[in-house]
DNA sequence: TGCTTTTCTTATCTTAAGTGAACGAAATCT
DNA sequence: AGATTTCGTTCACTTAAGATAAGAAAAGCA
């Protein structure tokens, strides 16, 4: 698809040759609702990037889902337990029908061998996103929950129409309830 | 220092000549207690790692200090505006007597281009800081206050005795009255 | 369409965090 | 050493989040 190609050109420019290189090597893949990428305890060295739909990583703590991450359209997700080798701690899992590229490490080392360019892309692409996990990591550490849910329908507002709230409150570190009097006390507040 | 190269080492080899040129380009610097390393609003494209001491990144918000990280020996802070180019969001300082490597984006690009593999140690470093980086906040949105607190006992002892109570207290996301209290809690259940 | 499951809201109660203030202890300065 | 600033604790009070339960609304399924 298109989109990948797009996102990669804000990047770095690719030719004919190189394109057909990644388009002979990845694997578009269609997914349902609901379906389970990655279960905790597995092994895998496969990553996403999506081209369309949303996937989200969520924990299972005492019964109970905590959804820490969203990924929607030109976000990629590299499973900890790629870098690692170890088993992985978490779920990942389809919140609507989407298309993901799945890439595992062996194609990387020969796209990165062929073209030595990619490991550049993806250092910066690496430090791009480690910077965004920060700022989102300190902004979460210095706002309220009712600040961090006010963040998101600023930042994120498509995830609200598009996830269920229980998973938002967990994604926000509040419970289900807590989510909801929160919803409640911003309509008021602007009524 | 041997602090680098052991660092190094863990990740790639490193010939003589290489060393050379990583000794000819790094300045080895020295800051007292409370030096101020980044100002808010300020640009820098300098990056800092730590060989002994300990600094700190802090927002001020509404006249408080929220301190978001801690960088301790080993550990390599790149600050965001030199990825971003933008003005700084926060500060850098010293919290302790320090010695750090600083080196600004010409050094590195001149490290990569006369020895590839740099980029490639750089790809795995940003890599693995940012798996740690989601660990940490994955951690954190999945925790109470008092469990972060008994994880950061567990795990980074040695920040309780070097970093003042009030500079863990907003590193937890809570205020210093309440890590008071939860110190207080702790030890009543221990008795 | 009617039934079932999932999701969201509301209510009550408990617990803990935020706020503002005061005080003592510790560290720093000269 | 004495003065001063910084840091940690405690207290009283307010506010909001967690827990548990119950019910309404919406979505999915037969």
């Amino acid at each position: 698809e298109q989109v990948l190609f797009d996102y990669l050109a804000k990047y770095i420019e690719l030719d004919a040759d190189e394109k057909q290189a990644i388009i002979d090597l990845n694997i578009f893949k269609q997914y349902k609702k609901g379906d389970i990428l990655l279960s905790e305890g597995e092994h895998s060295d496969e990553g996403y990037f999506v081209i369309k739909g949303c996937i989200r990583s969520y924990f299972i703590i005492d019964g109970e889902e905590k959804t820490t991450a969203f990924y929607t359209e030109a976000e990629s997700l590299e499973p900890h337990c790629k870098i690692t080798k170890k088993p992985s701690a978490y779920f990942i899992s389809c919140v609507e029908d989407s298309i993901l590229i799945v890439a595992n490490s062996g194609m990387e080392e020969t796209i990165f061998e062929r073209f030595p360019k990619f490991e550049s892309l993806c250092r910066i692409l690496s430090e791009e996103l480690l910077v965004k996990n920060q700022t989102d990591f300190d902004s979460f550490k210095t706002s309220s929950p009712e600040l961090r849910y006010m963040h998101l329908m600023e930042n994120r507002p498509d995830l609200l129409q598009r996830v269920p709230q229980y998973q938002i409150a967990s994604y926000l570190g509040i419970t289900a309830q807590s989510l909801s009097r929160i919803r409640s006390r911003i309509l008021e507040n602007k009524a």
